[in-house]
DNA sequence: TCTGGGGTCCTCAGTCTC
DNA sequence: TCTGGAGACTGAGGACCC
């Protein structure tokens, strides 16, 4: 789901365009999250619909294109996107309903190609290049993928095709809605460099105003800036690598597997807390659920870092590297804990907390810290415990006691559903 | 306007080791 | 034994992406 959108540049449609040598498809759902909503919800079909959540602190996650055209945009804010356009229906994501959905159409680029990177659960990129004998031009397999995946899953997509993976990824943008778009080998740079500053993939608010500072308005504009120039302003990897992308040079090739290099899990609290006894017991809930998330990846994690973020909206990180990697709860919430509670917080005002495992490595081959009778032994079978409960009961049937409410623990079914540790 | 949650990558400064 | 430099590692923060 791309965020940002460009119009389209003009080009002859009196002949097709040639996609010799163009074997890279970018592939994009088109609002995604609102499309897959409404399978389910065919009478909102046409109507404006924003994806999001009913706090009152949520961001847009997706809209219809009906609900686009009143300026409702995906990260906004929803008491914004409310006002915006207050006759839309509101609807709560449905992540397993979007996972499902994304595992079928990776499915289906399986059948085209070996060579796909998932970018995340809503598009992909495909080298097609092997698969041309079999099945054609990549423009015709192009809306191959896109037939199949409308008549499949009922939603639409829309297809970049082009020599390298950061043109057909501008093309596919361009294509939006349920379009496809071929950028010929030849008419790669040219087709780049009218583009403004802000469509390079990279460039962002921050980086876009520094360009704009120095005068560079249009792709064209870094593609004539002395590399040196782009170096002192945007750094040793950002500026030449910007200016490779404005002549069309993207050396990177689709990498089918790739390698989490952390997990992790932050939460905002529904109102600002200051409560220390709250905040740690956040800490404990988040360090359960990255632990968790660690042990199902058969990974485990060194760094443990933790995010705060008060309520101005600033915010900082922590972080130690353990000795040893680990992925037991309890390590993971203590390291955490102590990192807060070295900030020496007095009851300063907090937004969200957050914790991650970073240097992640294979969990069979990795050393573990502490022999069998060491109190980490049992941690760690408790985790077990808890992830072999977990999967029978669902996910948070079994958590810390200190993390049960008041409100469950008088339940008169208490003890029988839910397990404790 | 008032900003979620999941990530990756880069930069920079300080420290450690060789 | 002292010292300087290079390189690796760590920790913090920022920018960016979907």
């Amino acid at each position: 789901m791309s965020r940002r959108q460009f119009t389209l540049p003009t080009r002859s449609a009196d002949r097709p365009p040639d996609d010799t040598g163009c074997t890279v498809l970018h592939v994009d759902m088109d609002a995604f999250y609102a499309s897959a909503s409404l399978l389910s919800r065919p009478e909102l079909v046409g109507t404006p619909v924003i994806i999001g959540g009913g706090g009152n602190r949520g961001v847009v996650l997706s809209a219809t294109y009906e609900a686009r055209r009143f300026g409702v945009a995906s990260a906004m804010p929803m008491s914004r996107a409310r006002r915006l356009c207050p006759q839309a229906t509101v609807i709560a994501p449905d992540h397993h309903l979007y996972s499902q959905i994304s595992a079928a159409v990776m499915a289906t680029f399986d059948t085209i190609t070996p060579l796909v990177e998932p970018l995340s659960l809503d598009e992909a990129f495909l080298d097609v290049a092997g698969s041309v004998r079999r099945l054609g031009n990549p423009a015709r397999i192009g809306q191959l993928i896109r037939d199949t995946i409308h008549d499949e899953q009922g939603i639409t997509c829309s297809v970049g095709v082009a020599p390298t993976k950061f043109v057909a990824k501008l093309a596919s943008g361009l294509a939006k809605p349920d379009g496809l778009v071929v950028v010929p080998r030849d008419e790669v740079v040219t087709f780049v460099q009218q583009l403004p500053v802000g469509a390079l993939w990279g460039v962002g608010d921050k980086t876009e105003e520094t360009l704009l500072r120095l005068g560079l308005h249009t792709v064209a504009d870094i593609a004539h800036t002395p590399l040196d120039t782009l170096r002192r302003a945007l750094g040793d990897s950002a500026g030449p690598h910007l200016h490779d992308l404005a002549w069309g040079r993207d050396p990177r090739g689709v990498e089918p597997v790739r390698r989490e290099r952390s997990i992790g899990s932050d939460e905002t609290f529904e109102f600002d807390v200051d409560d220390p006894a709250h905040i740690h017991r956040q800490l404990l809930k988040l360090s359960d659920r990255t632990a968790a998330r660690v042990r199902a990846a058969g990974m485990l994690g060194r760094t443990v870092t933790i995010r705060v973020r008060f309520s101005d909206f600033t915010t900082i990180t922590r972080s130690r590297t353990l000795r040893d990697p680990t992925d037991v709860s309890r390590e993971i919430y203590e390291m955490a804990r102590s990192l807060y509670d070295a900030l020496g917080l007095q009851r300063a005002r907090i937004r969200l907390v957050g914790v991650r495992m970073e240097g992640l490595v294979e969990g069979a081959g990795a050393p573990i810290q502490g022999l069998l009778d060491e109190p980490e032994q049992g941690w760690r079978e408790a985790d077990r415990a808890v992830d072999r409960a977990s999967a029978r009961f669902g996910a948070g049937s079994v958590r810390p006691a200190s993390l049960i409410s008041d409100a469950e623990r008088r339940r008169p079914d208490a003890g029988r559903g839910d397990m404790h540790h």
